[in-house]
DNA sequence: AAAACCAGCAACCGCCTTTCA
DNA sequence: TTGAAAGGCGGTTGCTGGTTT
């Protein structure tokens, strides 16, 4: 431990950062060794708890709340100190999966370890992965957790909904209701893989696009102007001991494969990105309790949020898909609709979809005057479709009273010339567009890779439907430079 | 050497739940 | 049954000290 708050002496520097409450004249910040020992004589007295009385019966300026913290967090006999153990650190990653934000409970599984150290293990844990572009769950646990979750969803029979926890952790089930997660973000697990995503066929993503499954599509950016003090093979003190190469080694060949269209496919043994179906855990998702996504920023292109009625077709795809599809089979399938409509399902009630459900719903009531033909090919309407979203999301993100404007704002923050005079800018910008930075505009470089995604000509100039729509190249020069656009 | 940055940590705040009179 | 008090919990803030530029 490093030099303590209790070492402090005097009052005055152990109130240096709060203040007295004038009121009741409790004192607040840190605690003077004094103080400790007050505390602890009265525990030993009196017992834990009455946590208000401390003040009447010792003498100690603190409230009760106060006194119980410091008991608690610092005070205890079986309080064990120093850094977490591997197996500890490991524990916490496998609880978190499990539980969530739920600090108590995980330091109820934790001897000797405090929700608040355990939160602030974690919560610089994340920091750590958000700069790294890591995903937040090592990928044995996602495997675990998908496997466990097909297991679960085998025995559905079963009278309790434990069997997935207790599979997937062999210890204690908790009952965690599904509902804690349902908002988080499902596509960060894409987010630290997305170098590969310029070999991503373009047909392949055309056919993500007009599929409901949530490939988000994410650019990590570990910002090239700040540092990672320690290894990234430091965050993953699994019993794998993953090195960050041996980790996104590990990651590169899932991250195609796992495609639910690519040829290759062999979903049950691969690790998955993002959530697992139906996890209780916003596996990966990149999310962080205190700050704005600082490192890893997301740039999303037509992004197909994971939906709840396909929860299946995440990583085992129920119906399998025909490895080639034709556009033909494209135009016979329902996929398009059918993912509109589950995708804009009020159901799939998680922040992002309500935002992009109220956005479609405006979008619609826009589109009814220039209503597709019926011979609009679908690919016209995948990439329609695909647009429209991009253009949703990016309306979201110019919406000051959106949640997704931070993001924007991030996204601004991290490719913006703004802050000028770094070198690694255009080589940055390039390596995450494939292109050369040099040569072209911001917003040229995207409709160049939204090309390559959705096909020459498709996005941007030469298609007259897409002509229809040129907000969206509008809004993505905007959003990769262009500073006149929504007050950037 | 100084400034900036960052990790780690302790503690507070506010909300919610539980307990009890 | 109800309202106040106590306790529990998660989120957040702010400080310290080490590291990097």
């Amino acid at each position: 431990m490093r030099k303590g708050h209790s070492d402090l002496s005097s009052v005055e520097e152990g109130s240096r950062r709060g203040s007295m409450r004038e009121s009741c004249h409790l004192k607040k910040g840190p605690w003077t060794s004094t103080e400790d020992a007050i505390l602890v004589d009265y525990v030993k007295k009196h017992g834990e708890g009455n946590w208000n009385a401390v003040q009447k019966n010792s003498g100690l300026s603190r409230c009760g709340k106060s006194c119980r913290l410091r008991w608690a967090n610092h005070l205890r006999p079986d309080l064990k100190k120093g850094v977490f153990t591997t197996e500890e650190e490991r524990r916490i990653i496998e609880l978190h999966a499990k539980l969530g934000n739920k600090w108590a409970r995980m330091a109820a599984e934790l001897p000797g370890r405090t929700d608040n150290e355990i939160k602030n293990y974690w919560n610089t844990r994340i920091k750590r992965l958000q700069r790294a572009g890591l995903p937040i769950y090592p990928p044995d646990l996602c495997l675990q957790v998908n496997r466990s979750q097909e297991e679960s969803q085998n025995a559905a029979s079963l009278p309790n909904g434990d069997s997935y926890a207790s599979n997937l952790l062999q210890s204690d089930a908790f009952e965690i209701p599904r509902v804690e997660f349902e908002n988080l973000e499902l596509n960060q697990g894409c987010l630290s893989y997305s170098p590969m995503l310029h070999d991503i066929p373009a047909n392949t993503m055309l056919k993500r696009v007009g599929s409901s499954y949530g490939y988000g599509l994410m650019f990590p950016i570990a910002h090239p102007t700040k540092r990672l003090r320690e290894s990234v093979s430091n965050y993953f003190s699994m019993p794998n001991q993953l090195t960050e190469n041996a980790y996104r080694k590990r990651f590169d060949g899932p991250f195609e494969i796992s495609s639910p269209y690519d040829s290759n496919l062999n979903t049950n043994d691969q690790p998955s990105f993002g959530i697992p179906p139906g996890s209780d855990a916003p596996l990966n998702s990149n999310f962080s309790p205190s700050e704005p996504m600082s490192g890893p920023i997301k740039l999303e292109l037509p992004s197909y949020q994971y939906s709840d009625t396909q929860e299946d077709s995440w990583v085992n795809p129920a119906y399998p898909l025909p490895l080639v599809e034709s556009v033909d089979n494209l135009i016979q399938s329902p996929s398009v609709e059918q993912a509109k409509s589950d995708y804009l399902t009020p159901q799939n009630s998680g922040l992002l979809e309500a935002v992009l459900h109220e956005s479609q719903k405006l979008k619609t009531s826009k589109d009814d005057s220039c209503q597709q033909s019926s011979s609009t090919s679908v690919l016209d309407d995948v990439t329609n479709f695909s647009l429209n979203h991009c253009e949703m999301e990016f309306e979201a993100h110019c919406d000051p009273n959106s949640p997704l404007a931070h993001s924007a704002a991030s996204v601004f923050s991290e490719f913006t010339p703004v802050s000028g005079s770094s070198s690694d800018e255009p080589q940055f910008i390039e390596s995450i567009l494939g292109c050369n930075a040099k040569n072209e505009t911001p917003s040229q470089m995207a409709v160049s890779r939204l090309d390559d995604f959705i096909g020459p000509g498709q996005f941007g100039h030469n298609n007259g439907c897409v002509r229809d729509k040129p907000s969206v190249t509008d809004a993505i020069a905007a959003l990769l430079g262009e500073d006149t656009y929504c007050g950037y």
